[in-house]
DNA sequence: GTCCAATGGTCGGACCAGCACACCTTTGGA
DNA sequence: TCCAAAGGTGTGCTGGTCCGACCATTGGAC
């Protein structure tokens, strides 16, 4: 029993998703959390295959699992191309997923990039930067009446935060990705207004203290935002809350 | 330009490691960080196989490189087996690599697992699970003379704060990722004892803070920890030092 | 001494993701 | 009228992975 854990850990599966897999995932999240807005046109296949660093056929194949499921659609001839639905599917298969126990790992996962972030940003943020989330924080405050607005701006203000604190494209990458995660999650409960302001009232405290460089302050706001969600959570969570 | 950031992160390569890389990525950083020291007998390989989810071919495939590249030995017959060598190579081509750029995103990662982390630890951790952490921070003290050694109840030090933090076993395996990035990046620099005592000094006022549950300090602390190591490598990596 | 069980070592066939590349189809503008 | 830019299709090859059967070595049980 020494050290157990570790070596759980080390004898784990080995995960290995196809670059499929990958770019359905990629692509998707972007889109599902309104990275990719809806209209919003993808570079041509070829560009894009380069870009990603696969072929065009594994792209192709991806992009028609996309276009299926409702999120793209294309256009051929000139001027053509692909493009985001105006209504795309917002959460993963809708509730099929009965938050299994991973659910605990990607709130793990969740505490330590946005305290990450949290701490970067309040290093190396300057005001011009923090300029976007003062945007989000106003849209949210005028969209407490409608879940999925707020939710829009509440990513952006997330992403938002990780890109302030980013030295390589990297960190915003684990935010998107912790985002659409806690989208797919969040997606099966409530969210009555005043839950929404309150968790507003923390991104603005939380902004106040980025700008003036408090990381004491900031890394507890964020904290207690986060506490919030889980909270929620945990009733939901096999095991009940295990705080 | 409006958020081409996070556009860049949505449009970057798709990485595809093969179920091969992971595998001696896996065992490989283990042995190297000391999770599997010396003498370790590792499991039977159909049963390891089993374990990793992967094929016997493939796990033999990772264990072949892994002998030749001089971590591992096997041996035939009854009582046979897979071995961690007695003197494995500790870092990865020894210093091949001139710190590129990803360098930056690996310490950015560290800062948040590694206070992402603290967080957690603070509010879960009772005074048993922080026992293996004071005897690592002993250890470490009797080591500041050799380097080897110290780092070994280091990589101790910081992974036993994710078991003690772990809800799951994601982000025991998080950190030894990053333990073992840190390694090799840190293979290329100087370690004179009083920097090893001053760090080991940092872990005992952090494991105090986190004895007490104290949150603030627990993350200040660590952070200050990083810091460290970040001042000595800025001067190498690429871009010099960008704080 | 003999046999057997446990373990690493080898081989061959099958499958499939991914790639490269050539070619087809549609469409709008020059 | 033609051409360029985009998506759509097909074909064959490579390499990673799996499965399963079998071989070789070795130490202990009897």
């Amino acid at each position: 029993m020494e050290r157990n854990a570790a070596l759980e850990a080390v004898f784990t599966p080995v995960r290995t998703p196809t670059a499929f897999d990958e770019t359905v995932e990629r692509l998707g999240t972007a889109i599902r959390i309104g990275l990719l807005s809806p209209g919003t046109q993808l570079p041509p296949e070829r560009d894009l295959a380069t870009q990603l660093g696969i072929s065009r056929s594994t792209l192709r194949h991806a992009l028609t699992a996309l276009v299926q499921s409702g999120h793209l659609t294309s256009l051929r001839g000139r001027k053509g191309g692909t493009f985001v639905t105006n209504e795309p599917p917002l959460v993963v298969d809708a509730g099929s997923e009965p938050l299994n126990d991973d659910a605990w790992a990607v709130l793990d996962r969740r505490v330590a990039v946005e305290i990450g972030t949290v701490v970067l940003a309040c290093e190396r943020a300057d005001a011009g930067k923090l300029d976007h989330l003062e945007e989000a924080v106003v849209r949210m405050n005028g969209a407490t009446g409608d879940f999925e607005a707020y939710r829009r701006a509440d990513v952006s203000f997330h992403i938002g935060l990780a890109e302030a604190a980013a030295r390589s494209p990297r960190l915003v990458a684990s935010m998107t990705e912790v985002q659409g995660q806690m989208s797919d999650l969040i997606s099966q409960i409530a969210h009555p207004a005043e839950v929404l302001k309150r968790s507003n009232q923390q991104h603005k405290r939380l902004l106040k203290s980025l700008k003036k460089g408090d990381t004491t302050n900031a890394v507890r706001q964020m904290r207690a935002h986060i506490e919030g969600t889980e909270h929620i959570l945990a009733g939901l969570l096999p095991g009940g809350r295990r705080n």
